[in-house]
RNA sequence: GGGCAUGUGGCGUAACUUGGAUAGCGCACCUGGCUUCGGACCAGGGGGUUGCGGGUUCAAAUCCCGUCAUGCCCGCCA
C-alpha cells in the first residue's frame, strides 16, 4: 500500500499461480489477469509481501462470503519459484516471499546489468519529440521557467530509459510583441548591458512595458514587429542577433543547470521556410478550414467549432463558434501556427529547414543545432510521438490543436500529442510576470540563476565544514552539484499538475524528503563499498527477513516505477521512490553492520552496492548526479 | 454565462487515472540515540470529521450528483 507494487517477475508469478488457484477453486468466474493484477497490492510486512483483494471480486458473481472465498483459495495457491507461504485474513489473500531466492535474483540482475539497470523497452521503436521550455527570447529564465525546463529535462531522460528515441526540441519565439518591444528598447534606450544580457534585457523590457503607455510609442513598437515579419529587412536581422544574444545568455543558465537540447527551432525560420503556406494548403484541400464569409469573420480561415465538438467530446463549449486561425489581414493565429508546426513534428509536411550549429559543444558533449537561413539538412522531426511541456492556461488550445488532427482523420497523432500541463509558480505575495517584473522580486531576484547561486552558497558553508572532504578542491563542485540535486528534486517532487507557492526558506533547507538526503545516502553507501572487492554471491545464507528484505524489494520494483512514471508524466513517482529507498537504506545502514558483519559482510557488500547503483541511475532521471563525498 | 484545475494535521505534500486492510512522508514540536561503515542520519511520540452535503458499494481521499472556496481559460490581442 505504501510501495506502489512489487516487481514485475513477481508479480508475474504471483498472478498466475493465483490464476491457476481459481480456476480450481471457482471455475465458472471468468477472472482474467488483469482483473488479478489490479487486484495486488503491497499488505503491512507482518502479513506478508504480496496480496490480493481478488476474493471480493469473486464473492460478488460467487454469491460468498469473501473471507471463505480468500480461505479456500489460499490453501489452494501452490508455491513457486519466489512464492513460499499464502495465507488468508480478512478476505485478502497473503503471500511471502522467500527471501533467499528474490534476493539472488534481484542482486543477480542489478549487477548484471549495471548501467542500464533502471531501464525498459516500452517505447522501443517510437520516435518522439518533447518540447521545453520554450521562454521568449527577451528575458532570463525565471523559476517558474526553470519549473518547465526540468520536467521536459526529467521526461526526456525517463523516455530515453524506456527506449523511446527522444529529441529534445525548443522553440524560440522570436517574432512576438515581446521581441518587438525589447528590440525598440534596444535601438531606443541603449543604456549598456551591465550584467548577463538575458537579464539585463528583460530588466529593459519591463521599463519599455512602462512607456507603452504612450501611444506614439506603442505605436512604433507594433511597425517595428510588422517590419521584424518581412524577413529580409534590417529589423528582422537585427532583432534576430539580438534575440540569439539573448538565447545564449539563457542556454548559459541551461547548461548551469546541466539541462540539454538536440535543436532549436525559431519562430522567424518557421516564416522563411513559409511553414504556414504548405500546411493551409493542405487544410483548405482537405477542407477541415475554409474561408469564411460571414460578417464578423469576412476574409479570415477559420475552423468550425460545431465540427470540433462533433469529433471531440470532451471539447469543451467556448463562447464562440468559430476560431480563427488566419486573421483577415493574412496574418497567423497562435493556433494556427502550432497547427503548421506539429505537422511538421509529425512528418506530414517535409522538412523545409536548413540547420546550423548554435553551440559546439554542451555539457553532454552534444552539439546544439539551430534552424537557419544558412546550413545543412538535417532530417529533424518526423515523429510519431510529441509531448509538449506547457504550462495548465494552455489546455483550450491543446485542445483545438489536437481536435484539428482529429478532424484531418488523423486520430492517431490526435492521440499523440501530450499535452504536459503544469501549474503556475508563484512566489509569496506575487506573481513571475515578465512583462511587470514579478521576477525582479525586492532584494533576491526570482532568476533560475540567483536560485542556483544563493543554493550553492548555503551548501557551500555546510561543505566547508565537513570533515568528510578532505580535498576541499572539490567543494566547489561538490557544492554546485549538491545545489542542483536540492533545486530539480524541489520541482520534480511536487505532481505536475500543482501549482507551487515558490519561498526561499523551503527552498534552502536539505532534510527530509530532498535531492541533498538522497545524494547523502548515495555517498554513504559509497563509502563502505570503497576499495571492497564486491563480487558474485556464492551463497544466501545471510539473507534474512528485516530491513534486507526491505531494501531488496525495493530494488526490486525500480525498473516498473520508471514504466509507471514515464508513461504518466509524473516524475513525482520517482522522488517518492527514491525517498523510500533512501529510506530503507538509512535503516538498514542503522542496524546491519557491513563491514563488520562477519560472514554477513559479503552479502551485505552486494546489497550496498546495488543499492548505489539503483540510486544513481534512477537520480539520473532527474537529471541529478550523484558524487562520492558531500 | 460556459469550461478546466486545485482543496488532505500548524506548514509543505503522497495516494485519486485502476475503490481495498490502521490515509503515507517531510518541516515544525516533544523524547531518545554518535568509544561501532559519514548525524544532510536513525528510533519513538503528540497532532487528521481528506472543503461541505448527499448517493453508489461488502468497502470511498479515490467513483457519481450537488455545493462552497481559490486560481486559470473561453479575442481577428500577444
Amino acid at each position: 500500500m505504501v510501495m506502489q507494487a512489487p516487481s514485475m517477475d513477481l508479480k508475474e508469478e504471483f498472478v498466475s499461480i493465483l490464476k491457476e488457484a481459481i480456476s480450481k477453486g471457482f471455475p465458472g468466474s471468468g477472472i482474467g489477469d488483469e482483473e488479478i493484477l489490479l487486484s495486488l497490492s503491497v499488505p503491512k510486512p507482518e502479513n506478508g509481501d504480496i496480496s490480493s483483494s481478488i476474493s471480493f471480486r469473486i464473492a460478488k458473481t460467487e454469491k460468498k462470503n469473501p473471507k471463505e472465498i480468500a480461505e479456500r483459495l489460499a490453501s489452494g495457491v501452490k508455491g513457486a519459484r519466489f512464492i513460499t507461504k499464502t495465507a488468508a485474513l480478512n478476505g485478502y489473500i497473503n503471500s511471502s516471499i522467500d527471501e533467499k531466492e528474490y534476493a539472488a535474483h534481484v542482486l543477480g540482475s542489478i549487477k548484471k546489468q549495471k548501467g542500464s539497470y533502471v531501464r525498459s523497452g516500452l517505447g522501443k521503436g517510437t520516435k518522439v519529440i518533447v518540447e521545453s521550455p520554450s521562454v521568449n527570447p527577451n528575458k532570463p529564465w525565471h523559476i517558474g521557467h526553470l519549473r518547465n525546463a526540468l520536467l521536459g529535462d526529467s521526461i526526456s531522460n525517463m523516455m530515453e530509459a524506456c527506449s523511446y528515441k527522444v529529441e529534445r526540441e525548443d522553440y524560440i519565439d522570436d517574432l512576438g510583441m515581446q521581441v518587438a518591444e525589447s528590440y525598440w528598447g534596444y535601438t531606443n534606450i541603449s543604456d549598456k548591458p551591465d550584467k548577463k544580457f538575458d537579464t539585463w534585457l528583460g530588466e529593459q523590457y519591463v521599463e519599455v512595458n512602462k512607456r507603452l503607455q504612450d501611444k506614439a510609442i506603442e505605436e512604433q513598437v507594433r511597425k517595428t514587429l510588422e517590419r521584424m515579419e518581412e524577413g529580409s529587412s534590417k529589423e528582422a536581422k537585427e532583432a534576430r542577433k539580438l534575440a540569439e544574444e539573448c538565447v545564449r545568455a539563457q542556454y548559459q543558465t541551461a547548461g548551469d543547470y546541466s539541462v540539454y537540447h538536440d535543436v532549436l527551432v525559431w519562430e522567424s525560420d518557421i516564416v522563411r521556410a513559409k511553414l504556414l503556406d504548405k500546411a493551409f494548403s493542405i487544410l483548405t484541400k482537405s477542407g477541415v478550414v475554409k474561408k469564411d464569409t460571414s460578417e464578423k469573420y469576412k476574409d479570415c480561415i477559420i475552423v468550425d467549432l460545431e465540427r470540433i465538438k462533433q469529433v471531440a467530446k470532451d471539447f469543451e463549449s467556448p463562447n464562440e463558434d468559430v476560431k480563427v486561425l488566419i486573421r483577415s489581414n493574412g496574418t497567423a493565429t497562435y493556433v494556427a501556427k502550432d497547427i503548421a508546426f506539429h505537422m511538421w513534428k509529425f512528418g506530414l509536411l517535409e522538412d523545409p529547414f536548413s540547420y546550423g550549429t548554435f553551440m559546439e559543444g554542451q555539457g553532454n558533449g552534444k552539439p546544439l543545432y539551430t534552424t537557419s537561413e544558412f546550413g545543412k539538412r538535417m532530417g529533424f522531426a518526423g515523429v510519431s510521438m510529441a509531448v509538449n511541456v506547457i504550462d495548465n492556461r494552455q489546455r483550450y488550445l491543446q485542445l483545438i490543436l489536437k481536435s484539428m488532427f482529429m478532424l484531418m482523420g488523423r486520430k492517431d497523432i490526435s492521440d499523440s500529442i501530450m499535452h504536459l500541463s503544469y501549474g503556475k509558480v508563484d512566489v509569496e505575495g506575487g506573481t513571475l510576470s515578465g512583462r511587470e517584473g514579478g521576477w525582479m522580486g525586492s532584494g533576491r531576484n526570482y532568476t533560475a540563476d540567483s536560485l542556483l547561486a544563493e543554493t550553492e552558497k548555503k551548501v557551500i558553508e555546510i561543505v566547508e565544514n565537513s570533515e568528510k572532504i578532505s580535498n576541499k578542491e572539490n567543494a566547489k563542485a561538490i557544492a554546485r552539484a549538491v545545489a542542483i540535486g536540492a533545486i530539480k528534486f524541489e520541482f520534480l517532487k511536487i505532481a505536475p499538475e500543482k501549482n507551487i507557492t515558490f519561498s526561499w526558506e523551503r527552498a534552502l533547507k536539505f532534510e527530509g524528503n530532498t535531492g541533498p538526503y538522497c545524494m547523502y545516502t548515495y555517498a554513504r553507501a559509497s563509502k563502505i563499498i570503497e576499495g571492497q572487492e564486491v563480487g558474485m554471491l556464492k551463497d544466501m545464507d545471510h539473507m534474512s527477513r528485516s530491513d534486507d528484505l526491505e531494501l531488496v524489494k525495493l530494488l526490486g520494483m525500480a525498473p516498473e516505477m520508471l514504466e509507471k512514471a514515464c508513461s504518466e508524466y509524473r516524475t513525482n513517482i520517482v522522488t517518492d521512490y527514491l525517498i523510500e529507498l533512501c529510506t530503507a537504506f538509512s535503516r538498514f545502514y542503522e542496524t546491519m553492520p557491513v563491514l563488520k558483519g562477519g560472514g554477513a559482510k559479503e552479502l551485505r557488500l552486494a546489497l550496498v552496492d546495488s543499492t548505489a547503483e539503483v540510486l544513481k541511475e534512477t537520480l539520473m532521471l532527474l537529471g541529478i548526479a550523484v558524487v562520492k563525498s558531500m
